[in-house]
DNA sequence: CGCATACGCGCC
DNA sequence: AAACGGCGCGTTTGCG
């Protein structure tokens, strides 16, 4: 399948400047040129135009949905919705427009007079009325806890099942065909839109009905296949760290590894709140997180989170240094780039307003890793795609979506044993870091069952 | 009336 | 008080 040419210019501008920061030239000689001379010319040719084809084909393919699963569900919800709608209107002693968060505030803080000392306020004045506040509020009035109830079930409701439904429908074939966007990340990950699929509810009971709509064809399987950890892993080769590689290699549980090192106690004495917490620091790390951020999402104070900052940084040095290293690099030349040359520019690393330096920073950092991570599943998606074509697959193994870390393909069911290890070692292969690639697989007659 | 913004929130 | 990276999207609200 070819690539236009005017798909080929895009691609190529949105490498040389993925937040068009700069004005970029308008003719392909001229952009090739400039890929060659900033060393972008390699993932061009071997990654995102391979890849555009393949994604192209993804989107025609679709999808297929239940819409007799989501039309269930919208009736639940929108009966359930109705009931807390009277129950708050009743609590408040008067109705109002629960989904408007200034006239919520007035209600809570004003007319129920609840007590808004320690509520944060936003970017306008407004106190926040978001989750996190609610939580705080729950034992001072009763409304609370409905307004939890309906905020979960109205954005179930309202972002997903409704549009989702809409969707199935106007496509005619049963099937939803997501646009997937080439262009639109900075980091170079893939995104999802009309409707966006990379979105869809996990975690709560409410998004595995969701997920249950996600059916394969009749005669194929659901199988979804995962990296495990693969930032986590793209950090420890990149930043080369030697404690963090070995764990790898080993196979070891790294979270728990991890608070092993930094509360200084021996692996099998790790508490499991010490291994959260060890989580969070890992995870942290990727995303260059400060000591607040970490004692807010730990429940701990600002002092023990930077003394478990300092524990982590003492343990895992050579990230510390990859840390200063990269941002040094940043602040040098203007822009952070991956193991591939795929470059971010950060306009915002040399301001005097720390508040913008700190957030190029914390972008600098996460970059290389987030955008490898990319990198990795876009290989993997072209070699899936060149084995299915050069084995004539192609009609029984579909694949239907790329979410950050995980694919999920529909495959005839007499070939779902045979495909499962083939994909997975596609995968595990695609490319070699510094630690082994994990893949994780499951298949079901649903997505929610994967 | 359409559009941009603020807020809030789903996922990785 | 906030400052944890990357996205897309629904609703409300203010503006032209």
């Amino acid at each position: 399948m070819a690539i236009s040419e005017e798909k080929k210019i895009i691609l190529a501008q949105w490498l040389l400047d993925p937040e068009k920061q700069q004005v970029v030239p308008k003719d392909l000689p001229t952009l090739e040129a400039k890929l060659k001379e900033f060393g972008l010319f390699v993932i061009y040719e071997t990654i995102e135009l391979p890849l555009a084809p393949i994604l192209e084909e993804m989107q025609k393919t679709g999808i297929k949905v239940d819409v007799k699963v989501l039309e269930k569900l919208s009736k639940t919800l929108a009966a359930e919705l109705n009931n807390l709608e009277k129950e708050i209107y009743d609590k408040a002693s008067a109705p109002f427009n629960i989904n408007s968060p200034k006239q919520l505030s007035e209600v809570l803080f004003d007319r129920l007079k609840i007590d808004a000392t320690g509520i944060p306020k936003r970017k306008t004045g407004a106190r926040s009325t978001d989750v996190e506040t609610l939580l705080k509020i729950k034992d001072r009035h009763s409304v609370v806890a409905a307004l939890l109830k309906y905020r979960e079930l109205f954005k179930v409701f309202s972002t997903y099942v409704t549009p989702l439904k809409e969707f199935v429908l106007a496509s005619k074939d049963g099937r939803i065909h997501t646009e997937f966007l080439q262009t639109s990340a900075a980091t170079g990950r893939l995104a999802s839109q009309n409707p966006n699929l990379q979105n869809i509810p996990i975690m709560s009971e409410w998004g595995k009905k969701i997920r249950e709509a996600f059916v394969p064809e009749a005669g194929y399987t659901m199988l979804a296949l995962d990296y495990s950890q693969i930032e986590l892993r793209v950090l420890a080769s990149v930043a080369n760290d030697t404690k963090m590689i070995e764990a790898f290699k080993e196979g070891l549980d790294i979270h728990k590894l991890t608070a092993a090192n930094v509360f200084d106690v021996p692996v099998e004495k790790v508490t499991s709140e010490q291994r959260q917490l060890a989580k969070t620091l890992n995870f942290g790390v990727i995303y260059g997180m400060g000591a607040d951020a970490f004692a807010k999402t730990s429940g701990i104070n600002r002092e023990e989170a930077r003394t478990f900052i300092e524990e982590y940084f003492a343990n895992f040095a050579d990230i510390k240094r990859w840390h200063e290293k990269t941002i040094a690099a940043a602040r040098e030349t203007g822009y952070v780039e991956n193991l591939n040359g795929r470059k971010r520019w950060l306009p915002g690393i040399n301001t005097a307003n720390r508040r913008f330096a700190s957030e190029a920073e914390r972008a600098a950092i996460n970059m290389p890793i987030q955008s490898l991570a990319a990198d990795i599943i876009k290989l993997a998606m072209i070699k899936v795609a060149d084995w299915l074509k050069k084995d004539k697959l192609t009609r029984q193994v579909r694949m239907l979506l790329s979410i950050h870390d995980e694919l999920l393909f529909e495959v005839a069911n007499d070939k779902l044993k045979a495909v499962q290890p083939k994909i997975q070692e596609i995968m595990e292969s695609a490319y070699t870091l510094k630690v082994p690639l994990k893949v994780d697989v499951a298949s079901g007659k649903s997505w929610a069952e994967v």
